[in-house]
DNA sequence: GAGCCTTTGAAGATA
DNA sequence: TATCTTCAAAGGCTC
């Protein structure tokens, strides 16, 4: 079972998840190369001290599962990490004190300590970036996409298109539903706002292939100018509480990437499709205080491709997502164990945030969420049939949908009106049993994807006779019961999909590993993340400005 | 314009 | 406890 190191205790990242890093000296080169600056040193050491004081604030006992274990483990971690930074200065993203600046450039200033804190303060500890974020970095994106006054290139509104919501400090307030000194008060002389961040970097460098000199170190030493200086590194006056405030938003009201306001698009997306269908009840909702989405932090494979996808578009001349998570897909599980041991972390450290940032917020909720609407859109929908029961009666019970089947209330109806046939599209996959057979518009993506694909973007080929040649990494005891059947993963890659995934067998050959795209060359420097992400975040912006 | 597709992993829900 | 389901990101595509 692949594990990572714990880091001093921390018991909140999964175990399986724990992997023993090796040393990377190469990387360590780049780092000398590519250390703080002197300046730079000297903040992550104040870093340090006042994180370490955090996590010894009252405060930070806050109302948490296992919190305490937690606090212990992140002390540890911190001290460790302190000790760490004295021998190295910048640990380097990927090395076994990954991500060195993750924890304590993301978490936010509740965990000062009492005296810090003022409660008509409104400052905020954010590590602000530009549009350029840090690829790993998962927390980044959460800084990064909501606290982006508009760098001066770009156009405020240059994301409303895809719901990457970029506002104007004024504007924050509003749009996320900031409690009363929240972020909206919060002003560029509060020093957050983003600067010239990576000023070497064009805004969408990141067509260019990932640059060899894009070393972590050096990235995460322009993520660390982020901060703009020893001045945003001191310890900045919070609200008290770190318990979400009435709208579900930390009261710090920093906008975590995490938190999707109910305008957004993936609100629509998943949420709220109801809603468009029943005016009634959209004038209903309309009226009730919405609640910012707190999203689910990233896992691993979510951290990887949201830092490879840019590349393997760039790569290749696939614009679908579909076909290039299929690509992605395949090269996660090309990546060697230290590889993606380093997504894992990542991910680890994003929950444990995550967790921090909202002490309360459960998967549940947004699980929860969504089948409240629908049970609200039923319920509002008197004249609709009810249950499958009465539809198709005991004798077609292969025809009810699953809940009814289960004796729950019935989902078949909630649209009201018309009583779809089992096999309705919009239903079918809620009620139709999995279904292997790829749709046509899947079997469309799968045709596209047996095509040969441009060149270097052929995912690796699985050596003859062997699925995979690396170690497993994902949690023993998790197996996989999707609903789809990947195409693409047939019995040549997993045969069965509820196998464990990562039940491979590591081998020393990974020829057909390194021949995969010249993407994998370059995440072989696993150095490349960083300031190419940050350039992808960038190109993004900038498409979606278009 | 809403929803689908596609990937893996985490976690909640269910049997 | 084991299995199933949902959600997380992304953006082109379909209806």
């Amino acid at each position: 079972m692949p594990q990572l190191s714990s880091g001093g205790g921390d018991d909140l990242g999964a175990n399986d998840e724990m992997i023993a890093f090796k040393d990377e000296g190469e990387q360590e080169e780049k780092i000398q190369e590519n250390a703080f600056t002197e300046r730079d040193l000297a903040d992550l050491k104040s870093s340090l001290v006042n994180e370490s004081e955090i996590n010894q604030s009252p405060n930070s006992a806050a109302v948490r599962r296992g919190q305490q274990g937690e606090q212990r483990g992140y002390q540890e971690k911190h001290r460790e990490h302190h000790d760490g930074v004295s021998k190295h200065q910048d640990g380097g993203m990927y090395k076994t004190q990954a991500y060195p600046g993750y924890p304590f450039l993301m978490l936010p200033d509740p965990y000062l300590p009492n005296g810090s804190i003022s409660p008509s303060s409104n400052k905020v500890s954010v590590v602000q970036q530009s549009h350029g974020m840090h690829p790993l970095t998962s927390l980044l994106p959460y800084s990064n996409e909501h606290f982006n006054p508009s760098p001066p290139h770009l156009p405020t509104d240059m994301s409303q298109k895809t719901g990457i919501h970029r506002h104007q400090s004024q504007d924050l307030s509003g749009y996320y539903s900031l409690p009363p000194g929240g972020v909206g008060q919060i002003s560029p002389s509060m020093g957050w706002q983003s600067q010239p961040v990576y000023p070497s970097l064009p805004p969408c460098g990141f067509r260019q292939p990932y640059s060899s000199n894009l070393s972590s170190a050096s990235s995460y030493s322009r993520y660390r100018s982020l901060l703009g200086g020893p001045s945003q590194m001191q310890p900045r006056k919070f609200p008290h509480s770190l318990m979400l405030g009435p709208s579900g938003m930390h009261p710090t009201g920093i906008p975590h990437p995490a938190i999707v306001p109910p305008s957004g698009k993936q609100e629509h997306d998943h949420y709220d499709r109801s809603m468009y269908m029943k005016p009634q009840v959209e004038a209903k909702r309309e009226k009730e205080p919405k609640k910012p989405v707190i999203k689910k932090p990233l896992n691993a494979f979510m951290l990887y491709m949201k830092e490879m996808r840019a590349k393997v578009i760039a790569e290749c001349t696939l614009k679908e997502s579909a076909a290039i998570n299929q690509i992605l897909g395949r090269r996660w599980h090309a990546l060697t164990r230290e590889e993606q041991a380093k997504y894992y972390e990542l991910a680890r450290k994003e929950r444990q945030l995550h967790m921090q940032l909202y002490p309360t917020w459960s998967a549940r909720d947004n699980y929860k969420r969504r089948k409240r609407e629908k049970l609200q859109d039923s319920n509002t929908d008197p004249g609709s049939p009810k249950k499958c029961r009465a539809r198709f009666g005991l004798n077609q019970q292969t025809d009810w949908c699953g809940p009814c089947r289960r004796k729950k209330k019935c989902i078949r109806y909630l649209q009201g009106g018309g009583c779809p046939s089992p096999t309705s599209s919009d239903l079918s996959a809620i009620d139709s049993p999995p279904s292997h057979s790829p749709s046509p518009t899947r079997h469309h993506l799968y045709q596209q994807h047996q095509l040969p694909p441009s060149p270097g973007c052929s995912p690796p080929p699985p050596p003859p006779g062997s699925p995979s040649t690396h170690l497993p990494l994902s949690p023993p005891t998790h197996t996989r019961s999707h609903t789809r059947l990947p195409p693409l993963q047939t019995a040549s890659k997993r045969g069965d999909p509820r196998q464990p995934k990562h039940s491979y067998t590591h081998t020393s050959t990974h020829t057909y590993t390194h021949l995969d795209l010249s993407g994998r060359a370059s995440h072989g420097d696993t150095a490349t993340l960083s300031v190419a992400k940050a350039a992808g975040l960038s190109l993004k912006v900038l498409t979606e400005s278009q």
